[in-house]
DNA sequence: AATGAATGAGACTTCATTCAT
DNA sequence: TATGAATGAAGTCTCATTCAT
């Protein structure tokens, strides 16, 4: 979304340089501020109980702002639906930089399943999207898509461990891929509803070592 | 609930047999209805799109009673959460009865990873009542009861399989119990996205054989 | 209201004193416990706040009765506005008793002025009372008949005091009344105001004084 | 209310004077006649009878507007409750214009005393605030300053009377005042309920005739 | 006669959206 | 472009009233 305003606006003449930056990097930047402001109410609050007016004053500007850039709320729901996972998505993906294989896996299991202290907002706000998927056809879109490409990115991991020798060749990488996601969706919306009372680390250890001796060679 | 309401009025004489049915009778029918109608509703639309009037037309009384009877809709989702989780829980219970140990744990998994076919509406309420969970207060309470006592009876099959020799006696029942519940429900919620691209079959067999391997003896 | 409810059953055989009292005792009864119960929430809480249900529940009876009682809400006002007059305009009558003239005029002055204890209740009834007839049509009836009642007792007072020559005689009764009771009532309604600001009982010294120097022979 | 509303807004340019008006001035424009049209209406029904819609309707404004500025009902009616008050005190004020002492005084009574013909409205509305204090905590708040401040008043007029040789010296001012405020309260207040029965002038005349005797020097 | 279940109208309030500045 | 004023459509909730028991 942040990206299509972009390329609306790309055409315009940067008439800048004068006062400080051109009026398509301020709208960025608003549109980006709104958009951050938004991600914090939803995990706070959740999509039906957002407003654009809270919005606007969340982020600083005007409560007429949010209307504005995003003409409705579907359409705000659907950019932030994109932001919120490309967020979480990004973060994931830091975690296992430069990794491979499964060795990549791990490091992005560990990830998930860190129990998240600064970046709880994040959690919150991805999982809220997850389950606002189910009903607000906008992020069913985005969901679907999301848990395709998380999919296919673990089963490529796993697939280069076959290639590498790490991991037994004779599974499907698609259905453990299916698997490995789905527990850890569930490992952190159970830390969510009750984060004294499910210990997400000794999780990790256990998952990872099942991962190991299933999967493994 | 409607269990406590029957309570309230058990007291009371049951006058009917005659022809017609007790005021008590007549009221409790009613609620039964509308929390049917709502548990509909709310699979379809989830809890934020639902009104009280609109349970009230579905359930086919007048579009007031609902908020009669559950004075506030925060009352009635309360009320909601619960009926349909215990609908949902005692399905689950039917499929694994007299089974114990790891035999009723895998008659319970096979059962949640059936492709719902007639009762696909209750599974989608159900995880409704699951996502509402992080932003409605009331269903975060049942759902946290919920997910105690789900884990609560997956660990108590592990610990009669560890008796009955079926399982080793090396793991942590509550662990690995948090585990498979998470597999379980995370597995559910990427089928709920795209029922077409998610085998939840093949999953179940992937999952039944990998539980073999790692908890079995 | 009582009364006339009385009348209505006036002619029914009294067939009673077999389990206690009749039925037109037990609704008389009744009727008149609704009436107290809700003349101490119209003090506490005004006409409008005022639902059936809650006077049924205040009196101790079933929540519909007072519907089944008084048909209407209206009519239940207007029976409620002759009973909270009633009820106040005896208990001043009882402060006069014995006396006439000028003496009696001074004993309900006081009696009038007396800061409330156990009855404020009844005084703050009252004045919702004499409020509420500004925009309730039922209780504008009875509010301007008891206004006339009012002055005209007071003047029949002066006259007396008059004809005793405690009186000037260069006065006209109807004038002075209308004064009287206005000073009456202002001052209480004052006083309901800021009960710790205005001083009732000084108030009642001054204005006697100036009545006997105002009026006096 | 009006007042702090264009306080709020005093600082932004008004940049009208050019045809069209100033965002703001739309508002207060609108404001003002929402709190008329108010006015009107509770005159005429009094508060509970006093709906959002209405007021929008007779202000000649969307139904929706008044919510709109005041947020809730509770917040309009006190407002509401400020502004009657306001434009009573204000009205009687102009009417000892230049006055003082007990000629001011005596000019502010006979202005009360009036029988209203243009403004009865003004009236019946002012003192539907009275009445409504007693049981909606809003006007208490104002009706209770308003007496305070109506006490003072008069008071500083004896006062002002005193030193200026017209008044007695040894009289107490604030009961006085109190006693005086209260007859013109009740005056009204008999008035209200018969304008034909109760003759206003006649009253002023002899109570302006018994304030001279008792109080006069 | 008395209870309380059920209805339905109407009030308040909240917001997405539109529009004027 | 950006602000925020204004609209109007819902939605929740409350009750007087009616009706069945």
């Amino acid at each position: 979304m942040v990206q299509a305003a972009q390329q609306r606006r790309a055409a315009r003449p940067t008439q800048a340089e004068r006062g400080g930056r051109t009026q398509a990097e301020r709208r960025d930047d608003a549109e980006r501020r709104i958009l951050v402001a938004a991600a914090e109410l939803v995990g706070e609050q959740g999509f039906e109980a957002l407003t654009l007016a809270q919005v606007g004053d969340r982020a600083g500007c005007s409560r007429g702002l949010p209307s504005h850039y995003f003409r409705t709320k579907e359409d705000l729901l659907s950019a932030l639906g994109t932001f919120i996972v490309e967020l979480f998505v990004e973060r994931r993906r830091q975690s296992a930089k430069g990794l491979t294989g499964f060795e990549a896996l791990t490091a992005s299991i560990r990830y998930y399943l860190q129990p998240p202290k600064q970046n709880a907002k994040t959690v919150r706000a991805f999982h809220t999207v997850l389950a606002g998927a189910i009903h607000i056809p906008v992020l069913a879109v985005t969901v679907a898509r999301l848990n395709k490409e998380a999919r296919a990115e673990i089963a490529a991991r796993l697939r280069e461990g076959i290639d590498a020798g790490a991991v037994r060749p004779d599974i499907d990488p698609e259905i453990e891929a299916t698997l490995i996601l789905a527990t850890l969706r569930g490992a952190v919306a159970q830390w969510l509803m009750d984060p004294e009372g499910v210990d997400l680390l000794r999780m990790a250890d256990r998952f990872l070592a099942s991962l190991q001796k299933g999967l493994g060679r």
